[in-house]
DNA sequence: GAGGCAGTGA
């Protein structure tokens, strides 16, 4: 029998046979994939392509919605409805379909799709509703593509109050606190009903202000909009013990969070709480609400290993993954990445290896772009360049970031493969990928390791001139790192006294060492002086650094250099 | 039939 609905589909006519087979797949979800390829080719009505776009949508699959829409459009550009068509046989996308497919755009990784679908609707003339419309508005937003979405909220017609909260929490997510504010105002003074969406994004707003003060006002705002029965209480007590918790204020966020009423303790806001301890690193605490909890999902037990990473407590960072392991749940791109970190940290790349296999097994690794990463990183500090080089390649190209490159040009520059992280360079411009500060680090790392000097020259003038990217005080170590590593002391120091900056310890002691290397006495006693009189709040470091004078010749600058650490920190306890 | 709120790093 499972084959049924393709050979009812054959012999079925148009609008009916379209609404027979989703009317056969609501009764068997399996067989949506077959469904798909049997109306292949067929004109799609509307009326069976929007019930067919949501069950997508709700299984995860945006593209396949996708996909089945932009048919939709083909089909009516094909043949566009006649006048007398009735609604099963209409083949220009209505408000219900165009809702789904905007919906698939926001989630789809990038904005193109819903660029066509946005100049279709212009090209056609379609008048969409305001339902089409505010998922043309959230797609906007969901792309960070805040003054899109503003002029389209402008030239909307109609406007409610899911109109004013998706700007408002687009507002938000960019950071333009005050337009958020602001856009509040109209809609109050323009008279829209304010509901729980309303007030859990000002809540959002107020928490990234940071600011006790305005977030115990915000959580009376929000008590007294609950009394007005604006919108149930639970409704918006994970956005309370949010805004508590990043304005830091845990003990708060778990005031509010006890006394809520239990439907509102779901498993986000039981998290939310935890990572407020988490963040504030107090384990302890956070340990003992993990236990409390009824259902710990993995984003909880992603919270508490991250927590115990965060604190420096790998080792039990890593045993608790052992423990949610054998819990059965199975990490995803997030858990894999928090864990590998513990695995840097602690050296631990036998774990590291053990994730490998796992996410080898699910696809992950291949399949995501951070994973990857983070498992280059790892490989590539212990040496295991060939491994991390395969995890790179196993990520197919349309899927490389700009931090998948930079992780392995990093790699390859600290393992002494200068050439190969400048081929990878070029590997990366021609996949359309922009180089950022990071990437030039690496680069020139490699070029300072391999003595390309001319080459390093040649990226690090191109840095602003090609890619638009400002070189910091990191690349212009970089270059006296190149220089002084290659013998070219003299120019070397000039560098540094050309720089935009004041040098630094790091800088200092690069030339340092390769004073020392190449045995250029006079820039070296040069370079101990600036050391000397280097600003000393680096405490730290300057100790770190004497250890450089380390021939018995140079104990004496050592003792200086220590003494005038001294003398100035007593002078700074003493102010 | 539209909109979200929790976890990750180099």
């Amino acid at each position: 029998m499972r084959r049924r609905p393709g050979r009812a589909i054959v012999a079925a006519p148009g609008g009916f046979l379209h609404l027979s087979l989703l009317a056969s797949l609501r009764r068997r979800p399996s067989l949506q994939a077959h469904a798909q390829l049997l109306l292949l080719g067929l004109p799609l009505p509307p009326a069976a392509a929007s019930r067919l776009l949501r069950p997508h949508l709700r299984a995860g699959h945006p593209l396949a919605s996708l996909r089945l829409f932009l048919r939709m459009i083909r089909d009516h550009q094909a043949s566009p409805t006649s006048a007398t068509a009735s609604r099963e046989q209409e083949t220009v996308p209505n408000s219900h379909s165009l809702s789904a497919a905007l919906a698939a755009c926001s989630r789809h990784e990038s904005p193109f799709p819903g660029f066509c679908i946005h100049a279709f609707l212009l090209k056609s003339g379609f008048t969409y509703d305001i339902f089409a419309a505010n998922s043309l508005l959230h797609f906007y937003a969901s792309f960070g593509l805040h003054s899109l979405a503003r002029n389209l909220f402008d030239e909307m017609p109609l406007r409610d109050t899911v109109s004013f909260n998706t700007l408002i929490d687009s507002y938000v997510q960019s950071g333009c606190i005050d337009s958020a504010f602001g856009m509040f105002r109209n809609m109050v003074k323009g008279g829209f009903q304010l509901d729980g969406w309303t007030i859990t994004a000002l809540l959002g707003a107020c928490a990234e202000l940071r600011d006790l003060m305005v977030a115990k006002a915000a959580h009376g705002f929000a008590r007294r909009a609950s009394r007005q029965k604006l919108f149930n209480s639970e409704e918006v007590v994970i956005g309370i013990v949010d805004m508590y918790v990043k304005c830091g204020a845990v003990q708060l966020a778990r005031k509010v969070f006890d006394l809520s009423e239990e439907k509102a303790k779901n498993v986000r806001v039981w998290s939310v709480v935890l990572s407020g301890y988490a963040r504030a690193g107090e384990m302890d605490e956070a340990q003992r609400l993990f236990n409390e909890m009824p259902n710990k999902d993995l984003v909880a037990w992603t919270v508490l290993i991250g927590g115990y990473v965060q604190a420096g407590r790998y080792n039990e960072a890593l045993q608790l993954f052992e423990e949610m392991e054998a819990t059965g749940l199975e990490a995803d791109e997030v858990t894999v990445v928090t864990v590998l970190s513990a695995c840097v940290q602690r050296g631990a790349i036998d774990l590291a290896k053990r994730l490998h296999c796992l996410v080898n097994q699910n696809g992950l690794i291949s399949k995501n772009a951070r994973v990857a990463t983070s498992f280059v990183h790892i490989y590539a500090k212990h040496g295991c360049i060939k491994t991390a080089m395969d995890v790179f390649h196993g990520v197919a190209d349309e899927l490389k970031t700009v931090e998948l490159f930079n992780s392995m040009i990093h790699g390859l520059s600290h393992n002494g493969y200068g050439e190969k992280a400048i081929s990878l360079f070029d590997e990366m411009e021609s996949l359309g990928l922009y180089p950022d500060g990071t990437t030039f680090v690496g680069v020139l790392c490699a070029c300072s390791r391999s003595c390309l000097v001319m080459q390093g020259y040649k990226m690090f003038n191109s840095m602003l001139d090609k890619y638009g990217v400002k070189p910091d005080i990191k690349h212009y170590g970089c270059m006296v790192d190149l220089l002084g590593r290659a013998g070219r002391i003299d120019d070397a120091y000039s560098f540094i006294q050309n720089m935009p900056f004041k040098a630094n310890h790091v800088i200092w002691s690069s030339l340092l060492t390769a004073c020392k290397i190449h045995g250029n006495n006079k820039i070296r006693k040069l370079v101990e002086n600036q050391i000397l009189a280097l600003d000393t709040t680096y405490k730290p470091e300057k100790l770190t650094l004497s250890g450089l004078f380390s021939d018995k010749k140079r104990k004496e600058v050592a003792a200086r250099v220590r003494k005038a650490i001294r003398h100035k920190s007593e002078q700074r306890h003493t102010r």
